[in-house]
DNA sequence: ATACATACC
DNA sequence: TACTGGTATGTAT
């Protein structure tokens, strides 16, 4: 049942996935954890049901509405298509790993991983071979491998590698974007046409000095727009290199057998739901587009249907504009062993509050919204926000925040406890003062970009509007389009020392492996990572659950807004007209 | 504005 | 025995 450690990821091939999934079950079972990857997966079950149940009660004329609908929806995507940009992915082969065997050269022919027992953020190809893997627990890694190395992480050696690395892509894009730590996203159409030559040319340039000059290996992508290039930097993993030809039929043929897993926000639960349906390559979304526009939101069709058509972004996203903030929030949590008693919470919330201020002060950033995350000793999740009436920043006003958060949860175990800061002040930027550009990178985390990647989103229940109804709606002239109002700029902020929630109620009527943690180095980029979600269902609610990730630093940032997605010219949506109701 | 789910590195 | 931390987005309420 438990896909996630033998899908779609370098170096499985020649994996004995039967045995990694014995081994994952044998050592998971009867755990906690376990449980709760069970009930996550009752729910996509559930999810999956619904939509059947739902796909069942589509007529045939709906389905020929449905169906003109996104016909119309493709063809305006595809009046989008620009071939004349050439984007190159470039990502470093097992990145962490890879920086340590720089250090222990010894490590480069043993099985190695990045972390400890209890967690793993990424593993050499000598290890991956015996399924280890990103995200996986150290004592089942070490149970597919018994003589599997573990190395600690220094994340001061990967941001000087990322550093290296960031100043060879300067060369061929000045405002290429960084994905994370590894991989950047480079615009070399203009370079190629000064220096006539190809993006397999600039790819092989790259590669070359990356060996010399930062000494580790990377592979690269090649295509017309992010999307392709991205997904082709997997493709010839590790050391290796991959061109979608920049053509309609280079890009079929490239995209209509692609696992629909391997593009970039579609996961593990949007693979399941698809799958349902006999979606399982891209093809299948083009295929089944009618049906599945009546399964879910017109923002997952878009990206559905751009992905089919191997449509993505072909421009880089705005820079951060002056006095903005390049991030939406900030976030500190810890793993512990479990706790329950009151002190201790307490205690724990006391401290993030600490961790966070000075997080926040780092950056000279001030919020309005915390959010309180308690994973309990089940694994569930549970998320409680406040927002307070001015922008706050000091420990005391935060902890004052988190302790009202937490008191009004408990009692309550967990083993997990998180404070997220959101809703930011806009910094006033000082004359002469210069932002910490000091991390190689270009391009800040703007926001709107043009290309046609896009997001998806989650589950629904809106059952008043018919899905017919809410694509025929997306459909509608784009009205925002051609003004940017959004300056705020600003009121003079009014003062206040110190913040009391009390006042604002008032006026409104363990154990933790912290050894990935990063200092917060500015880094953005602007990967436009789809969620997906089915849409409507007559649901109800959701339960919790958990999500994944690794001490990593920060890594995405900006997203589109809405609407459709478009090559670069982005003018407006046709009127694709209702289907049946 | 809040809560939850999903996704990526 | 043991299952991360950080960031983003989409939807419903
Ligand atoms: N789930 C995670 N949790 C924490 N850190 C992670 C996680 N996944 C990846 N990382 C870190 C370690 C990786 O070396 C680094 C880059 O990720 P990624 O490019 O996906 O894999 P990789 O570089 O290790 O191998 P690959 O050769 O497949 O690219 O980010
Ligand atoms: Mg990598
Ligand atoms: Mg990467
Ligand atoms: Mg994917």
């Amino acid at each position: 049942m438990n896909t996630v450690f033998t899908n779609a990821k370098a170096g499985m091939a020649g994996v004995d996935k039967e045995h990694v999934q014995k081994v994952v079950y044998e050592m998971s079972k009867n755990s906690p954890h376990f449980k709760n990857e069970q009930r996550k997966q009752k729910q996509t079950d559930e999810r999956i049901a619904k939509m059947k149940q739902r796909a069942h009660g589509i007529s045939q004329t709906d389905l020929a509405g449905l169906t003109r609908s996104m016909d119309a929806k493709v063809a305006h995507l595809e009046t989008t298509r620009d071939l004349s940009r050439t984007w190159l992915t470039v990502d470093m082969d097992a990145f962490f790993a890879a920086c340590e065997e720089l250090d222990n050269p010894a490590l480069k022919t043993q099985p190695m991983a990045v972390g400890g027992i209890g967690m793993i953020s990424t593993a050499n190809y000598v290890a991956r071979k015996y399924g280890v893997r990103s995200a996986m627990p150290g004592f089942i890694a070490r149970e597919l491998c018994p003589q599997l190395v573990f190395a600690k992480p220094n994340f001061s050696k990967y941001t000087a590698a990322s550093r290296a690395s960031r100043v060879i892509f300067a060369d061929y894009d000045a405002e290429f974007s960084a994905g994370s730590l590894d991989e950047a996203h480079l615009d070399v159409t203009d370079y190629c046409n000064q220096h006539g030559l190809s993006g397999a040319d600039v790819a092989e340039t790259i590669r070359r000095r990356m060996r010399e000059e930062v000494k580790l290996t990377c592979s690269v992508g090649v295509g017309p727009n992010r999307l392709l290039s991205k997904v082709a930097a997997d493709m010839n993993k590790p050391d290796g290199q991959y061109v979608v030809a920049a053509d309609l039929p280079g890009i079929k043929r490239f995209v209509a057998a692609l696992p629909i897993r391997k593009v970039p926000g579609i996961g593990k639960v949007a693979e399941q739901t698809l799958a349902a349906f006999g979606v399982t390559a891209c093809q299948g979304l083009l295929d089944h587009k009618g049906l599945l526009a009546g399964l879910y939101s017109p923002i997952s069709m878009d990206f559905f249907l751009a992905s089919g058509l191997g449509l993505g972004q072909t421009q880089h996203s705005e820079p951060v504009a002056d006095g903005e903030v390049g991030r939406k929030g900030i976030s500190c949590e810890r793993t512990f062993g479990p706790i329950s008693k009151t002190g201790e919470l307490e205690a724990k919330a006391c401290e993030l509050a600490e961790k966070l201020a000075e997080e926040m002060a780092d950056e000279g950033l001030k919020g309005k919204t915390l959010t309180l995350k308690l994973k309990e000793t089940t694994f569930e999740l549970r998320t409680r926000a406040h927002t307070s009436s001015q922008f706050i920043s000091s420990v005391a006003d935060i902890r004052n925040v988190a302790l009202r958060l937490l008191r009004a949860e408990m009692p309550i175990a967990i083993r997990l406890m998180g404070l997220r800061m959101s809703s930011f002040q806009e910094i006033r930027t000082l004359p002469g003062q210069r932002s910490l550009s000091a991390f190689i990178q270009p391009a800040a985390a703007g926001s709107a970009t043009a290309g046609t990647e896009q997001p998806l989103k989650q589950q629904g229940a809106a059952q008043d509007f018919s899905i017919a109804f809410q694509h025929a709606v997306d459909a509608l002239p784009d009205e925002s389009e051609d003004e940017e109002p959004e300056d705020a700029n600003g009121a003079p902020e009014p003062h206040q020392s110190s913040y009391s929630m009390a006042d604002d109620l008032q006026a409104q009527s363990g154990r933790s492996e912290d050894k990935w943690r990063e200092a917060p180095l500015p880094q953005q980029s602007d990967l436009a990572a789809p969620r997906i979600a089915e849409l409507p269902s007559t649901d109800l609610q959701q339960s919790c659950t958990g999500s994944v990730g690794f001490g990593q630093f920060a890594a995405q940032k900006r997203k589109r807004p809405s609407g459709a997605v478009t090559g670069h010219k982005r003018t407006g949506i046709e009127a694709y007209l209702r289907p049946a109701a």
